[in-house]
DNA sequence: AAGCGCATTAGAATCATTCTAATTCGTTAA
DNA sequence: TTAACGAATTAGAATGATTCTAATGCGCTT
């Protein structure tokens, strides 16, 4: 299972991401700022410790341990500020979210293996893709073998606004709430 | 409520799930009762309700969805009758979870647009996965015209456990966790 | 009819996130 | 230098989903 990483047999070239290098990390810092400052914030000394503590690290980190970073320069600093600054980052498409605290867990018992979903953004229901999809535990052991993980499952999720939610605009929380119990 | 859908002109043979019909519905419903009594666990007339609401429901429903169908029949009913229910059902394989509520958001400021993830379940970190994934995920503009969907975003994780986690194997809680000890 | 063990319960605890309202900071104008 | 304004920051409360806890209830078996 465990092998050493050798990128020269990989013909899909997959590989999982290296560490930023010094010029790379400035160049990104320096995009991060300029792209703030168009928008008409201001780059606080907090908030560049921030950016920086978010493109340091190389486990894509979660607010609380950017929060745990910035208070070794600036003990004071709340954690209402790191939410805050990653907002900011976020309308400015800055910074990516990989949401796993979103909104409650869904549950599938018609088709309890994996597969892909269609997540409609307007009314919050999931509905499964019986795509003629790719052979998924061979899918599994490609990406294993190319990146060195053990790869055990895979997530599949297609956003966007559903044909029911298309056609009525109104389509709302309540709306939501209505559709599919009885 | 859900349209008819054509699918002669969808050469991919990609669609959205259709809603169960009686006899499926019944099978499935017969599957996942027998699983539970395999595994010695009572088929109480509040679980058999609970299996049903999750069946019933073309949106994948949520923990307090399901709680609310129930609580028609049995209003006295306590959402954490649900969880367990559902719990019992993922531990034996009879009802897949989608996550949406699993720990903490993890933040890129690296590639700030969607790529897929590797996503380590011992040490919880998330890398990017450059480069093309090996079955090309369908583009959206098939999966919109395909499923009558305006898709605007695919989420593409891959869930397992990264080669550091598999040499080193660490005593801390999280993997400890994963290992299924307390 | 008694007793055992699983099922169920209400409510508390936890965790991530968002909200609120007060305070502080930085810049600009007087 | 000071006044004043708006943006930034703060602590703490509120929210929502989930899990935990400890007590009670219920269905079997004998």
């Amino acid at each position: 299972m465990l092998e050493a990483r050798d990128n020269r047999d990989n013909p899909d070239n997959i590989r999982d991401s290296e560490p930023m290098d010094e010029a790379r990390f400035r160049m990104r810092l320096s995009e991060m700022k300029a792209a703030l400052r168009d928008k008409g914030v201001a780059i606080t000394r907090k908030r560049a410790k921030i950016l920086e503590a978010l493109l340091a690290s190389d486990r894509h980190p979660t607010a609380s341990e950017i929060h745990e970073s910035v208070k070794t320069f600036y003990p004071g600093t709340s954690l209402a500020t790191i939410y805050n600054t990653i907002d900011i980052l976020k309308e400015t498409g800055q910074a990516l979210e990989i949401e796993f605290s979103a909104s409650a867990n869904r549950y599938d018992g018609r088709i309890p293996v994996s597969h892909p979903h269609l997540v409609c953004l307007a009314c919050e229901k999931v509905e499964d893709m019986d795509a003629a999809a790719p052979n998924a535990p061979l899918e599994l052991d490609r990406v294993s073998q190319a990146t060195g993980y053990d790869i055990v499952r895979l997530r599949t999720d297609y956003y966007g606004t559903c044909p029911d939610c298309l056609r009525e605009p109104r389509a709302d929380a309540a709306n939501a709430a209505e559709r599919g119990f009885a």
